[in-house]
RNA sequence: UGAGCAGGCCGAACGACUGCGGGCAUAUGGCGAAAGCCUGUGCAUGAGGAAAGUCCGGGCUCCACAGGGCAAGGAUAACGGGUAACGCCCGCCAGGGGUGACCCUCGGACAAGUGCAACAGAGAUAUACCGCCGCCGGCUUCUGUCUGGCGGUAAGGGUGGAAAAGUGAGGUAAGAGCUCACUCGUCCCAUGGAGACAUGAGGAUGCUGUAAACUCUAUCCGGAGCAACACCGUGGGAGGACAAGUGGCCGGCCCGGCCGUCCUCGGGAGGUGGCUUGAGCCCGUCGGCAACGGCGGGCCUAGAUAGAUGGUCGUUUUUAACAGAACCCGGCUUACAGGCCUGCUCAUUUC
RNA sequence: CCGGGUGUAGCGCAGUUGGUAGCGCGCGUGGUUUGGGACCACGAUGCCGGGGGUUCAAGUCCCUCCACUCGGA
């Protein structure tokens, strides 16, 4: 079961409070809540390009979490920043830049 | 074959696995009294020609006014038709462009009034600087390549976007639409046309440009927008009416503390509806030059709410352009890789 | 969804009813000073956001597009 965050004040308290890692592609904040799930945002901002270029990168980056859903750890909560070399990267690229952050943030299981 | 004109259409396709939205069906599943909800499974289905910009016109909802008129403000502008309506579309006229197919035009009225027209130029909406001509004087070599004044004139000058119809002839002291012929413009008349308009060796007349300057004429327009609006709903308010100094609760008692009822407005969280069957799409046929309309048959084709189409592969030609519904329609404008179809024009060659 | 504003020299801004595009700071050259600053003189710098139109003539008027920005529900 996912949730996902939708209040701008749980972005706003994850901007200020929650850990967070840039890279080229991605910012990632995160938070532990008290929950058993994790809860995603995703930002994807005008400054981006036109609604087709936004939907792409925010579908995409969907997909990232739900392949990678295993290996994340839960009780989190978490937001994505698409940053503007999202728009034309490829798809392994930016899977790449996305678990390289979230495994500086300790998000993710211990690899087997 | 080459160059071009007009109109219409498509907008990568197919397959495999996996994933998402709402719909329908379903279950040895879970919750519930039930309606139903959750979860799983199955089935079909799921963005555009511009969904964009939000520039016009409507539907729908609420507010205001309630018959109508005027003012203010705004919009439109040859003519005829289409349409629910339009600033849109079709046809046609006038003007302009192209050898042609065909294309372009914000195309009412400065002959109702007011304003503006820099610089240049003698002069800018009427005038007289130079010039031309006449008269009266002066000078004089005695008729004038001189000069002063008064008057006539609008032919010639050079400027300007524009100098007041153009060309030729007559006429005159010099000239002038002053007169005549032809041409051009405007108004009237006749004929044709539904009309704009066209035609006319018919009559009158000769007027700068600018209204995307004010203005005038004709026609049209109440305002706001689905975050409208309706309902459910909790917190906390505002106003009015009524009752009352009492009563109820806490408390052993005093002191003390807390609490009215009804109506209206309002609507911070959150939820549901509005929400997709509509001026709808496709096919045929009839009317019409066409836009479009009539009739018959068939079809149901997204409805999300942090907002559904993604990922990995394979094949064809490579990685595919512009680009994402958000209440719904009709248009306009803007962006766009590449491709297809139909009709037509011009040039060249061959038969 | 609705409505408003801005775009002019490197920067910040003027430019009312159309008629040769300006101010301040900055920049360059020269002077002044032993040198620098300040000061004085001279000078350069503009497709007036892009395109089209009206007009004799457009920064100004009209249409359209672009970018930035503000407000309301």
């Amino acid at each position: 079961m996912r949730r996902t965050l939708k209040k701008n004040s749980d972005f706003r308290r994850l901007y200020s409070k929650g850990k967070n890692v840039v890279n080229p592609y991605v910012a990632v904040y995160c938070r532990r809540n008290r929950e058993e799930h994790n809860r995603l945002g995703y930002t994807v901002s005008t400054k981006l390009g036109h609604a087709v270029a936004r939907n792409r990168v925010r579908r995409r980056l969907r997909e990232i979490y739900r392949l990678n859903s295993q290996r994340f750890k839960s009780g989190y909560d978490i937001v994505i920043v698409a940053r503007m070399r999202c728009v034309g990267a490829e798809y392994k690229k930016l899977e790449a830049a996305v678990l390289e952050a979230c495994e500086k943030l300790e998000l993710l299981e211990e690899q087997p």
